[in-house]
DNA sequence: CGTAGATTTTCTACAGCGTAGAAAAAACTC
DNA sequence: GAGTTTTTTCTACGCTGTAGAAAATCTACG
């Protein structure tokens, strides 16, 4: 067809920066399944195309989105109970899921690749020394951590972790009594379920275990 | 094209299970970006579309498998503590995971919708009583150890949890020593991690943290 | 054995996707 | 202002999930 024009090509200040939080935003609009380079470049007003100039293909674009997200987790205040120092750590993490959920389930693809956030492993193998674990333990320990915190985030954005459904408590009910008799006793106390409570008992359940640990 | 033959169609013994056992391995063998309901038909030996009289969408099969492999967890014994009881079953998630990892990744995507595990919650919640949890506690607690436990698979499978690699150990040994003493000191130690040790060092944590969460 | 209806499978077609490769526009260099 | 490099657009390809219609088979009943 050759009526169509030709938009003008050339450099128009695109960079991996502008690009990487538009995405970040599109995503978190649409979900995973809605977000294409296609809708990109249209939101950002470009070809698709000059997207994966600037990346090597879309996996290297969803890298980028998950270090981007990942870059603002707080630093964290050196002069605390090393307990206060993970704790904190921890709900920066589950802020940073709740905030950018899409963004943050694309860090677990991601996860064998530089993680690259020094600052914060730094302070967690501080805080882990801190607590009295040996050091050929830390490693170990800080891995366990990291993935239980992780895990707490990702359950929770997946909607593992949310007060029950009403249809959900009734199936419970309908399981025989003799085989399922705690749960049926406690499906009722699913209903009250607090998301933010699940999340400190685990934290008070890692910390308490992590103190043990170094004895 | 006029002359192509069409293929007998009608009931050929296709089952929602045979569709699954089959999917599950397809998606084993190529990855998720490799499983597509093409390459799927032409493994059984049917039309994509016919897979799909048997399921909603791809995700009602995706979902389908990611139940089908959650049913292969052993039961556990009730006759043990019920320290053990959780590692034993902790032990077998992890097993799955590494069994099948690209659908274990797919329990994820489902967290949300009928766990329907309900042997093995009841048992969970048992144990966790035996463990001296108060009734109030037990659906927080019993749901911060089953995250743990699931990140804790999802972060080896993911590639979190392993010995680094040479490139990333020397990564660390140039960032600056003011900065991170103790990362510098312990990179070397990354060489030799052991996923197992790691695994069962966080099953150490969780139990010993719930024990003293029942205090 | 026949035929009506229900069930299961195949075929066709479509819109959307990521991205390779060539062409073009803009910016930079001398 | 010509030549080069960088950035963007365009075109095209093969692949995807799946809607909708058609066909084949199975089942029930006379």
């Amino acid at each position: 067809m050759p009526n169509t024009v030709r938009l003008p090509a050339g450099p128009r200040g695109l960079s991996k920066d502008v690009i990487t939080g538009a995405a970040v935003i599109l995503l978190e609009e649409t979900g995973d399944a809605g977000f294409s380079l296609r809708k990109l470049g249209e939101r950002i007003g470009c070809d698709p195309m000059a997207i994966l100039y600037h990346f090597k293909n879309k996996d290297g674009l969803y890298r980028a989105m998950a270090d981007a997200i990942t870059a603002r987790l707080s630093p964290v205040d050196e002069d605390r109970r090393w307990e206060d120092r993970l704790r904190l750590h921890a709900r920066d993490y589950r802020a940073l899921a709740l905030g950018h959920p899409n963004t943050f389930a694309l860090t677990q693809k991601f996860l064998n690749t530089g993680v690259s956030d020094f600052a914060h492993i730094e302070m967690v193998h501080r805080a882990l020394k801190d607590a009295g674990i040996p050091d050929a333990a830390v490693p170990a320990v800080c891995l366990a951590w990291y993935a239980s915190v992780i895990g707490l985030c990702m359950a929770e954005i997946g909607g593992l972790i949310r007060p029950a459904r009403e249809t959900e408590i009734a199936e419970i009910e309908r399981l025989p009594a003799d085989s399922f008799p705690i749960m049926r006793k406690l499906a009722p106390s699913y209903r009250e379920l607090d998301a933010e409570a699940v999340f400190e008992t685990a934290n008070d359940i890692l910390l308490h275990g992590i103190r043990i640990q170094s004895e």
